[in-house]
DNA sequence: TTATTTACGGATAACTATTATCCTTAACGA
DNA sequence: TCGTTAAGGATAATAGTTATCCGTAAATAA
């Protein structure tokens, strides 16, 4: 499921995808997918918007949100919705898995144990639903947060 | 963990604390959690609304809403936030639990599976973090929107 | 029972992340 | 280089939820 991909490695593919699906690949976009590719932390459309604005002082917020769509679209992207904030994104890995994420520090990470086919099948038998995707989120205090209690 | 008590006898409860944190049992606050405790289907603040026009004419959303808030805060219900959709509740089991979720009709079950402590120490043990509550959606189709396509 | 206090209900304004709109601009194939 | 048209930027609109404000009713005591 492509794991373990580079950045730059990362980077390339989903250029490459965007091209083959004829969107076309402005500065802009290559920016945020940029910050995408190289991002392990979740980031929000505004974390990617701040930091664009070094070097794009014109980019719009909107163009952010669209190139997300546009990503989420052709499965390049996985969203975190969230209610109460802001939604996250993690473009290294599009497809559903566990995140851990601390309430204290807004942290989020990709714990290392991913396997939920077993437990999607027992769902599945179960309740008589075809499952096609899942969200589990680990909710807690991170490492730092637990320390400065 | 409180399961498997009849919707009269969780509404006894519901009241009961509510008398006990000094909070005052209105009709229209009995009639919410009464709706809560007899809804098995995790029903929206609208959902409940629009079952209590009926006896209540000129009941408000926002009373509603701020009687969700109340037994949030009480831990007495349990808030499925959805970023593109309404917020759901379940009054029956407001602790963490899976949910399967229909992305068809918008149906939320609670699978008869539950036990995700091992799990949550797993998480725990790996990531450092201090876990206190997850979120386990399953999202695809019911067996009716399956049949329906 | 009545008076007093204060939390609660109802109506509605405000909030905010995200999406839609609209016009201008620039990417890219011919 | 040109022409077509998708994409960018600015900003208005959206919608579920929350905040505000005031009149009302629930609880408690006299
Ligand atoms: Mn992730
Ligand atoms: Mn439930
Ligand atoms: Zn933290
Ligand atoms: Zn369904």
């Amino acid at each position: 499921m492509n794991e373990n991909v580079s950045p730059d490695e990362r980077l390339r593919q989903m250029i490459a995808r965007l091209k083959e699906s004829d969107n076309r690949v402005t500065p802009q976009r290559y920016a945020v997918l940029k910050v995408l590719a190289h991002s392990f932390e979740h980031p929000s459309a505004e974390d990617i918007h701040a930091q664009l604005l070094d070097n794009f002082p014109t980019m719009s917020l909107a163009t952010v949100y669209k190139t997300l769509a546009l990503l989420k679209q052709q499965g390049e992207v996985l969203e975190l919705e969230f209610s109460d904030l802001c939604n996250r994104y993690d473009g290294n890995k599009p497809y559903p898995h566990p995140h851990v994420i601390c309430t204290g520090c807004g942290a989020i990470v990709d714990p290392s144990f991913q396997d939920f086919a077993e437990i999607s099948q027992k769902m599945m038998d179960e309740t008589g639903f075809k499952i096609v995707a899942h969200r589990f989120d680990f909710y807690g205090l991170c490492p730092d947060c637990q320390n400065s209690e």
